[in-house]
DNA sequence: GCGACAG
DNA sequence: ATCTTGTCGC
């Protein structure tokens, strides 16, 4: 993909939360995506004791999700875990993967967190300014915000709910299954985020695009990334 | 001051 | 995130 500016990232944790405060007034909030064929997954594995970073972004089609792309980039984090800058540790090595990617994704999930996120700017928001591409956020668990238990069923929803207002929705994309969470990232209503989510979550908790992302993540920090249909990297 | 805390 | 086998439940 193709990604002008220059970002920072070698911040202080002080320097971060002050610069998260300025990018989250460039997020947007609205958007229509218009026709999606092509749907990104983004996510990162790392290696047991070290600090290397394995960042992948893998490419669907849509709607039949097949896998059209992968790329990936390889680096040593210079940041550490710190919830609510997990940008400062990932993002370097994500901007590297999605430079390497050929194909424009309308759309991209980033594992992680959107707007609901202490600064309103979580990775999906962050990434999402950073590459000026729509994003959704679909964590696992929440990092602010309570959200009530969706119904059993598979698209069920409860908004997550922060000082009264609906920063994203717990959305059961199987049922009985403990749901994801989704918050909108940049360029895009949570709405539409969410009916993203649904329609790309086929038989599993994680919607394809991040779980092929989970997938081949792993396998680029085992050594056995592909390069047949794919950029490969690091 | 005491917990909570995406990946 | 990562370390790890089997096991209980739908």
């Amino acid at each position: 993909m193709e990604i002008r500016d220059v970002h920072a990232f070698d911040l202080t944790p002080a320097e971060a939360i002050r610069l998260q405060g300025e990018l989250r007034a460039r997020v947007r909030l609205s958007g229509d995506i218009g026709e999606v064929s092509l749907v990104a997954g983004a996510d990162a594995s790392y290696t047991k004791g070290s600090d290397e970073i394995h960042a992948v972004v893998v490419v669907l089609r849509y709607p039949d999700l097949a896998v059209v792309e992968r790329a990936s980039a390889s680096a040593v984090t210079a940041f550490p875990y710190i919830p609510g800058l997990l940008t400062f540790r990932e993002g370097p090595a994500l901007i590297e993967a999605f430079r390497r990617l050929r194909s424009e994704p309308d759309v991209v999930v980033f594992d992680g967190q959107g707007i609901a996120h202490p600064r309103g700017l979580g990775i999906a928001s962050h990434m999402g300014v950073l590459l000026d591409r729509p994003t959704v956020g679909v964590a696992k668990n929440l990092l602010v915000g309570t959200a009530a238990e969706p119904a059993a069923g598979r698209g069920s929803t409860a908004p997550i709910l922060r000082d009264g207002e609906t920063i994203g929705m717990a959305v059961r994309t199987k049922e009985r299954v403990k749901p994801v969470y989704v918050s909108a990232g940049h360029r895009i209503a949570l709405s539409t985020a969410v009916d993203l989510v649904l329609a790309t979550a086929r038989g599993y908790r994680l919607p394809e695009p991040t779980r092929q992302a989970h997938l081949y993540a792993n396998a680029v920090r085992r050594g056995e990334g592909q390069t047949t249909l794919s950029t490969s990297g690091g």
